[in-house]
RNA sequence: GGUUUCGUGGCCGAGUGGCUAGGCAGCGGUCUGCAAAACCGUGUACAGCGGUUCGACUCCGCUCGAAACCUCCA
């Protein structure tokens, strides 16, 4: 669908800063802008990855098909987190780059391809722009020294630190995720180079790096390294302007990556720079947020192949992303082998109405009384059912993309198209069409469901099935079931389930 | 301890001040050579205790329980 008049929807998205829902206005339309915090490339993509990726690729997909012209920027963090526990304030990379006798960037490229496969995999649409944190290192010392220069930042030994407590005295740290900044004072807990801190609650724009370090640049205050919440904010003012539209990420980095990105560009631009922050909800396995830290994460590759002992089987990519839009982003989802076996069944009944729609005959003109064709009967309830449906969509996106709803609808479209293959409803031809459209716009298009099975030999597939159906149903027309049973059978081994019906036999692949 | 959020039927998961969410599983039926699929029917679920109200699962308070963040994590 083309659709400048699509813009006319009023889109509403939950604003973590108001904690309410807010009217979508962009600052400059039709042109909007989104940031979005990608991964850490030090590991592989696990299904903790999948959820900020899926969701925001959902606001991405709704906001093209609105018409907005969007620029979206996720980034790689492949430089920049410190490790807490480890001396010298080793980089996360760098460890593992030591551990394996492998070049840090070597390592970061790895673990970025594969994030990438995985990501594709999931049908998640590439962003405009994905920049890396070591690849805009100018960009960050020129951020650094514009906060030096504004007076809210200090250094100590070739660090600088933010100067928490001194932006507190004109702005508000901590509005975001609701903190009170004496608690934050005093419940910081102690940790390495703290003692260069004039408070607890500041933090690292720029690190000084040890002789032993090996990701290090030049700068002004020596050669180091920079702090983990600048990276966000020197690219997505860099690509997206001082002032932007959606700023996304996780809910764990409320506090303090985004509190000290709003922080750092107050200090830097002299006003903040996000219009609406949106966070989504964590993944949980036995009530718990799946992370690296914890080690009860399960890696995509696990779940796509079925080998990690919490699996009782396999789970495709298209499962996995059905399992995660069935639940509203800012919920919690909890994982479990009989969910994600629900969302697979769910899913394929989806698909398979949707087949059953390409299929459907259309509705037979009554015979001619008095030389005229009497129109199809229409559908009890109205013509007006299916636009409905379309509608309870639209809804449902409009009110913070709320995905459970709009999956709620098409499986009421699934009924409707099967209760028509059964003849117990008639839909028109125009009828037709629409859940056609329903399904290419909704499921498609913007929930982002690709259809799996099909490629390059389905020609040469739908004419094989075709003949082989025809020889079964000679064997059935004279009773011999145990050439029938044994084609069925044989196709259920290659996952080709035959369907008997009354109209004759379909097939399907699961 | 603080901040933020949440507690919905066997499971997952929407939503609302009075009217069916939906999926999966179960049960009964229709269809069918058998099977699968599909269709129809079927569940007085909203943590507990108070309060507001004609009426609350939905608003307010308290209690209990859970999670995220306060340290790298999506």
């Amino acid at each position: 669908m083309n659709s400048t008049e699509n813009m006319d929807h009023q889109l509403y998205i939950h604003n973590t800063a108001s904690r309410k829902k807010e009217l979508f206005e962009p600052i400059s339309p039709p042109f909007t802008g989104m940031y979005v915090c990608g991964p850490t490339v030090y590991g592989d993509p696990h299904l903790g990855h999948a959820r900020p990726a899926i969701t925001f690729d959902l606001v991405y997909r709704y906001l093209l098909h609105l018409g907005y012209k969007v620029r979206y920027v996720r980034n790689i963090t492949d430089v920049g987190h410190l490790v807490a526990d480890l001396d010298e304030g080793e980089d996360k990379i760098a460890v593992r780059a030591r551990l394996e006798q492998l070049e840090p960037m070597e390592i970061a490229q790895y673990y970025a391809d594969r994030y990438f496969i995985y990501m594709d995999s999931l049908n998640v649409k590439r962003p405009s722009i994905e920049p890396r944190a070591s690849g805009h290192i100018i960009e960050q010392i020129l951020m650094v020294q514009k906060i030096l220069d504004a007076g809210y930042a200090y250094e100590v030994n070739g660090s600088v630190y933010f100067d928490v407590e001194k932006y507190s005295r004109t702005y508000e740290y901590g509005k975001l995720s609701g903190r009170v900044l004496e608690d934050l004072m005093s419940n910081t807990r102690s940790l390495e180079g703290q003692d260069e801190k004039r408070n607890a609650a500041d933090f690292a724009l720029w690190k000084n790096a040890q002789p032993e370090h090996i990701m290090r640049w030049p700068s002004p205050w020596g050669d180091g390294f920079p702090g983990w919440h600048l990276e966000c904010s020197a690219m997505s003012t860099k690509y997206l302007g001082d002032y932007f539209d959606i700023h996304g990420g996780g809910m764990d980095l409320l506090f303090p990556h985004h509190e000290s990105e709003i922080a750092q560009c107050q200090a830097a631009i002299g006003h903040e720079s996000v219009k609406y922050w949106l966070h989504n909800n964590m993944v949980t396995i036995n009530g718990q947020k799946m992370g690296k830290s914890l080690g009860n994460f399960i890696t995509l590759e696990e779940f796509f192949t079925g080998t990690h002992a919490s699996l009782k089987q396999a789970y495709s990519p298209m499962t996995i992303r059905f399992f995660i839009l069935q639940a509203h982003y800012r919920s919690t989802l909890d994982f479990s082998n009989e969910a994600l076996q629900a969302a697979e069944k769910g899913l394929k009944k989806l698909l398979a109405g949707y087949e059953t729609l390409g299929r459907l005959p259309l509705p037979l003109p009554l015979p001619k009384q008095g030389g005229e064709a009497s129109p199809p009967t229409p559908l009890p309830g109205g013509e007006g059912r299916i636009c409905d449906l379309r509608d309870a969509c639209y809804s449902a996106m409009n009110d913070d993309f709320n995905s459970p709803m709009v999956i709620a609808a098409l499986f009421e479209g699934v009924r409707i198209i099967n209760s028509a293959a059964d003849k117990t409803e008639i839909l028109t031809e125009a009828e037709t069409e629409m859940l056609k459209e329903i399904f290419d716009t909704f499921l498609f298009e913007i929930l982002g469901i690709k259809n799996e099975k099909g490629g390059d030999n389905q020609g040469v597939l739908d004419g094989l099935m075709q003949l082989i159906l025809a020889i079964r149903q000679k064997s059935r027309e004279t009773k011999d079931w145990g050439t029938s049973d044994q084609i069925r059978d044989a196709l259920q081994k290659l996952h080709i389930t035959v369907k008997d019906g009354k109209e004759g036999s379909s097939w399907g692949t699961e």
